[in-house]
DNA sequence: TGCGGTACTTACCTAAAGGAGAGTATAAAT
DNA sequence: ATTTATACTCTCCTTTAGGTAAGTACCGCA
């Protein structure tokens, strides 16, 4: 770092906007979280693959595992066969809620 | 139409979700909205280039023409010499002002 | 006479997102 | 012995978003 005086002007590049679409754009990204958060519980791997239609394979794992990375979601295995694997919403996850709440209704509202 | 029963189980592909994404999605549409908001009043072309800088003419030109497309700003243009041209928040763009913030402020929150 | 200011358009290129379809491991059920 | 079920991964392909750089039209000003 040197001390030089970076411009500064009144820009909008560093908003939150950045920060909040960096963890929920993805085409699925929202859907995702709404569904468990309908769902009142952890959904398993098909049952999120089920509800997000006509999502694919590797479209759902990637979704899954960057809200993870993001600790929106966690997951957690449980170690048998068939495979049993659950994802939930973190408190941060949670927290987002109100605000898709707030996308989807005002798309709502506009789709009638 | 024909009378088929369409398979509809709770499905999330048409939220308000995908509505509202298709109208704001963008690296620029947000803060462009955002920005005239702010301001209280409409903004140039030139006005939006330097708020949203690194916005490039290309992006800058396709974001305010989707975003009038969607009726979410309006253009008007001074027809004189050099020209000028205004573009401001119609009603229905205000409307999603409070869904942009709810976006914008949850993001700062995290960022600290 | 040529430069600067405004609001763009056009052509070309690159990177990232997402889709399709096949493959993998393991054990229980038939 | 074969099928079924789950939760993935891997490879290849297409589409889309966005960036760069240049050009355009018109007039007032020096």
């Amino acid at each position: 770092m040197e001390d030089i005086n970076y411009i500064k002007e009144n820009r909008l590049e560093d908003t939150g906007f950045a920060y909040t679409l960096k963890l929920i754009s993805g085409k699925y990204k929202m859907q995702t979280l709404y569904a468990i958060s309908l769902n009142q519980g952890p959904l398993r791997y098909n049952e999120l693959k089920r509800l997000l239609t006509p999502i694919s394979f590797k479209s759902l794992a990637n979704t899954l595992r960057e809200l993870e990375a993001a600790k929106l979601i966690y997951r957690k295995e449980y170690p048998k066969i068939p495979p049993k694997v659950e994802y939930g919403l973190t408190k941060l996850g949670e927290s987002l809620i109100p605000v898709l709440d707030a996308i989807c209704t005002w798309g709502e509202k506009q789709m009638k």
